[in-house]
DNA sequence: AAAAAAG
């Protein structure tokens, strides 16, 4: 296992000097914010605080030490910080300062153990206790009883470890990174303390922005939210195309609008949306939003939610390293957490690498996979918009139900690509990468890597669409010739998460992912062409 | 390097 967790990202092209400058700009004028809005003393602190709570993560980094001593970190600088206790803790033997203190240890202790069991790892300053279940949010924290009965209605049982871990973070107003598998129910864990910390008395401005990279995953979250919020008044928006024309925009109340990055930043430029009354500021699948191309309207985004007291959140499956690095610069005395290892697939994938061959060999591949045994939902993930239409074609003559989805395809036809999809209305879905990411299509039994993927963190997102809140499924990459110089690559994400490689892929070269991606030919079995 | 993110 390669030690570096960012050889996950090696092939994505990232310009780590230049985006730097434009943080550094922002942090400037945060802490100028800070200085002008609060005490200037304030803004120090800020300073010292993020100077020592970098230390362990780059103690972390160099010597790979475990969580344990990170915490172990934690535990002496919470001791040392009293007069900063959470409430709860401060509140008991207020008379005898020693008890407390001990009280506090035994706390910490505990909080470490139950941490170690669920494998959720943690770093940061003074880091509020997990939950031991959805109960505790009222008793702890006082969330209403509709909350309660939507989270039980929706099925939720016990908390994931994310949830058990962020949801704490959040209501302590403390800005936070978190990293868990795919499935494992993040979406939930940023909309729940938002829910919980939003004034229902105040009929004015935007309180919460929810990122998404994609339209149908904004679309996707803005449900969830609105099932969760199911029985109270909460107004929440997704950012279409209607909201964006609405007569003065920048007097527009919502409690939570979600949103794709560029149509927010034009909202913002050309409608004078206001974002200065943003309380919250989630950024969903992050290290897809920190790409090129997306990150300068992400930082325009950050700099117009300019309320200095905003909390803002990172969640993905995959965090590479730069991406920590990048955020740290405009986060404050954020607490990282991580449920598992970072960069993994879910444990709950079965994964298979098949030699196709060539690439007329993998459609034959497909067919005769279709023949023996076609278990749908399933979904095919192809290289690109043309390949994508070129399967669909080949399939859409035959008994099988396909769908296809692309960006090229209209906004109606992309919803219905979707809900027939999710309706068993087609067994079979052929996608680009556009929902790879965050899409949950209720029990895909199948994915299927007809491309061979991006990257790693492609690769276990486009998985990551089946064994979903503990169900089980089953992931197939076909690859060719071509491919086998990145093999190794998904072969080290396979064994990580515990599925078996056959050894000679392991001792393959190690490879950097390509600059440039296979050109495949067509994919031309059409009848026509074979009969005339 | 493609895909996605506007109109």
């Amino acid at each position: 296992m390669a030690k570096d967790p960012s050889f996950l990202f090696a092939g994505v092209h990232f310009n780590k000097k230049k985006f730097p400058d434009d943080f550094a700009k922002f942090e400037e004028k945060r802490l100028t914010d800070y200085s002008v809005s609060n005490s200037s003393l304030f803004g120090m602190a800020v300073a010292v605080q993020e100077k020592v709570t970098a230390l362990p993560v780059k103690k972390r980094k160099r010597s790979g030490a475990t969580s344990d001593q990170v915490e172990g970190f934690n535990v002496f600088k919470s001791s040392e910080l009293e007069s900063d206790l959470p409430k709860e803790q401060a509140e008991k033997d207020e008379d005898s300062p020693s008890k407390e203190k001990k009280e506090l240890f035994r706390q910490m202790e505990h909080d470490a153990v139950f941490r170690k069991k669920l494998n959720i790892h943690v770093s940061g300053a003074k880091i509020p206790s997990p939950l031991q279940d959805f109960a505790e949010l009222k008793t702890r924290y006082g969330c209403k009883s509709y909350l309660l009965r939507n989270i039980s209605k929706l099925g939720y049982k016990e908390p994931t470890p994310i949830q058990r871990q962020a949801i704490p973070v959040l209501l302590s107003g403390r800005e936070c990174f978190a990293c868990a598998p795919t499935g494992s129910g993040k979406t939930m864990a940023f909309v729940c303390p938002i829910l919980m910390k939003l004034k229902d008395a105040t009929k004015d401005g935007i309180h919460a922005v929810i990122i998404c990279p994609t339209k149908e995953l904004a679309t996707q979250t803005t449900r969830e939210c609105k099932k969760l919020a199911r029985g109270n008044k909460f107004c929440i928006k997704l950012m279409t195309k209607a909201l964006v024309r609405t007569p003065d925009l920048s007097k527009l109340h919502c409690d939570i609008l979600i949103s794709t990055p560029l149509r927010l930043r034009l909202a913002i430029k050309k409608r004078k949306m206001d974002l200065s009354r943003v309380e919250y500021l989630v950024l969903d699948e992050s290290d897809k939003l920190f790409e090129l191309g997306l990150v300068k309207q992400i930082d325009f985004i950050v700099k117009a939610c300019s309320n200095p007291a905003i909390v803002r959140s990172l969640f993905s499956a995959t965090l590479p390293d730069f991406v920590e690095d990048l955020a740290r610069t405009i986060m404050h005395d954020a607490v990282r957490v991580i449920v598992g290892r970072k960069n993994t697939a879910s444990e709950l994938v079965k994964q298979k690498l098949v030699f196709a061959g060539s690439e007329e060999g993998k459609i034959l591949a497909l067919r005769q996979s279709f023949a023996e045994r076609l278990n749908p939902p399933v979904l095919i993930f192809v290289q690109n918009k043309g390949r994508a239409k070129e399967l669909y074609e080949e399939l859409v003559f035959t008994n099988i139900r396909a769908g296809v989805i692309h960006s090229d395809l209209s906004q109606t036809q992309r919803e219905n690509a979707v809900d027939d999809f999710r309706a068993g209305k087609t067994w079979v879905l052929i996608a680009t990468d556009v929902i790879a990411r965050g899409m949950d299509f209720k029990g895909v039994n199948c994915v299927i890597n007809f491309d061979f993927p991006d990257s790693a963190a492609a690769y276990i997102h486009r998985i990551g669409r089946s064994g979903r809140a503990g169900r089980s499924g089953e992931a197939v990459t076909f690859y060719t010739e071509e491919d086998i110089p990145y093999l190794r690559n998904i072969a080290n994400v396979m064994t990580a998460s515990g599925c078996e490689v056959p050894p000679w892929i392991l001792s393959l070269p190690k490879k950097k992912w390509r600059k440039h991606r296979p050109k495949r030919v067509s994919i031309s079995t059409k009848p026509e062409d074979h009969e005339e």
